[in-house]
DNA sequence: GTAATGTCTTTTATCGGGAAAAAACATTTT
DNA sequence: AAAATGTTTTTTCCCGATAAAAGACATTAC
């Protein structure tokens, strides 16, 4: 079976939503770095859609024929790469409880269960271990250690020392810099979500994340900015699996970082530093409200 | 090929000079905790011992029957693992020049010029991308970020939040800690290096690592502690590359290090602040000399 | 002559297989 | 009965192979 092509299928969807705007489409490399493929993937879209009716293609000469219709697009599952699936696989086991820490991880049985080959679920657990919650006995099996309450305190501490850092540094930034503008587009894009909140809460996690990457992009440090990796993935999960007073949290930190943006553009420092606290410090108590007190990793 | 038996060599070397020792070895699982190897391997080595007439072996009785001689051991460069292999020419490689940031790492011909297949580099190049030193381009190939000035920097400055934390940490450890102790005998190990420095100055490396790696366990935070394999990794190339002044800069250190040790059993904040950030100064001022002024990495 | 298309080559992603090493189970020894 | 040895099973590590995807080169269109 060797490989999946996911990617083609991913960007025939993408592909196919932007026949509902333009009556033709345009040359292969423009297409390639709109749907950041290769010309090669994008000639194979171009060959389905011929086929199947969708638009009358010769040469530079790709025009529409008619809409999509749904069955037209590939199923979603079929569009995760393997990474993905191994990722959200994992994730689940990791969160769904009965995941101790101390417990072993088998790459065999992982790769069974997921029904993928052990290649990528190597590679998956290498990928993965720098967010701390696995480790690797040398020629043996993984550890788990577990998301416990000693994770979370961890990860808070080094997020609260670099975001901190980043936002003093985003606040000394030069006028003229790009970064104001970008700052005026998600303080805009905020005001928009609070004033929808009642049915668009779901959408804050994507805004969350935009918005904190911007601060600690100002660091101009590839460690930072690569931590903030670990906070989006494990905000991700957290999200995904504790949906408890998810508006009413949401709708507070829409609040703190309207409050955060509003001491950026003051440009003073105290101001910076109180309301990134501030902040913080409500997403801590989030993080940590959704795990269970009881089990604590044992010493090693 | 599949798999290479490094570890049984390297288990069986290290297995002889045990028989200098004693006239009888050990039981199986107590050599293999030993040798911090399975007892599959340990009756491999058992085995090969009695063929080659080392020791007579029946059951419980492992009797020495001669002193190893050098043809007994394995060649050193059989007893590496892949990994090891693969990183140190990498390694070479990156350091020896010609690497400009920017550059593509290609996967298969990385493969083909060490001789070992590509799943072992594509896991080396996923497992050496914390370092900050390469990213992948998704569906793509890797881009050498480059050991540049730039990355110095940042790699420093994370260095120096981490072990300032860390050394402040330390010193407001109990009296009854452990860690203590440690730091008694990693004293007394730099009085002795100190002492015969001029015969024994590359030793300098390795106590380094175990007396920053001491101070940053206080941390209690795993991300604190595992950025420092990121820095010894550095370091460790560095100095293999970087032998200019290396006595004198490694005298200089010894000194640093007991200035910053006496800080610490003060347990004055102060002073270990002080004493701390006076040895992370020279430190990235010799990994700074080290790196040529002239390429700076490209903007994206 | 620039930028597209058409064609061919190389590289990446992934699997299955096989030897090395670990781990589990059964049996013996003290 | 605790701990060793003997035996069998399982898992890890690593290679070679193959389809998907990217990239390079050749040709054509404007």
């Amino acid at each position: 079976m060797s490989k999946s092509n996911n990617v083609y299928k991913d960007a025939y969807n993408r592909c196919l939503r932007l026949l509902d705007e333009t009556k033709s489409l345009p040359s292969e490399p423009e297409l390639g770095t709109l749907l950041g493929v290769s010309r090669t993937t994008v000639r194979s879209i171009l060959a389905r859609m011929e086929e199947t009716g969708l638009i009358d293609w010769n040469k530079r000469n790709k025009t529409v024929l008619r809409a999509p219709r749904p069955e037209d697009f590939f199923p979603e599952e079929e569009t995760d790469s393997l990474a993905e699936i191994i990722e959200r696989s994992f994730m689940r086991r990791l969160l769904a409880g009965g995941a101790e820490a101390g417990m072993q991880i088998n790459e065999l049985e992982l790769a069974r269960e997921i029904g993928v080959g052990t290649t990528s679920v190597r590679e998956f657990l290498i990928r993965f271990s720098r967010f701390g919650l696995i480790e690797k006995r040398r020629n043996s099996h993984w550890v788990l250690k577990g998301f416990t309450r000693a994770f979370a305190l961890e990860l808070t501490e080094i997020r609260e020392i670099f975001e901190l850092r980043s936002a003093a540094a985003f606040a000394a930034l030069p006028e003229d810099s790009a970064v104001w503008a970008d700052l005026d587009r998600l303080e805009l894009e905020h005001r928009q979500l609070a004033s929808e909140i009642a049915t668009r809460f779901n959408e804050f996690s994507e805004l969350d994340e935009r918005f904190h990457r911007l601060i600690h992009r100002a660091s101009h440090n590839r460690f930072i900015v690569d931590f903030y990796d670990v906070i989006a993935m494990i905000f991700h999960y957290h999200y995904q699996w504790n949906k408890a007073e998810e508006r009413q949290r949401n709708e507070v930190a829409i609040q703190e970082h309207l409050a955060y943006i509003a001491a950026l553009k003051s440009r003073d420092p105290g101001k910076v530093d109180a309301a990134c606290r501030k902040h913080l410090k409500s997403a801590r108590q989030t993080l940590l409200t959704s795990i269970p007190e009881g089990r604590q990793m044992q010493p090693a």
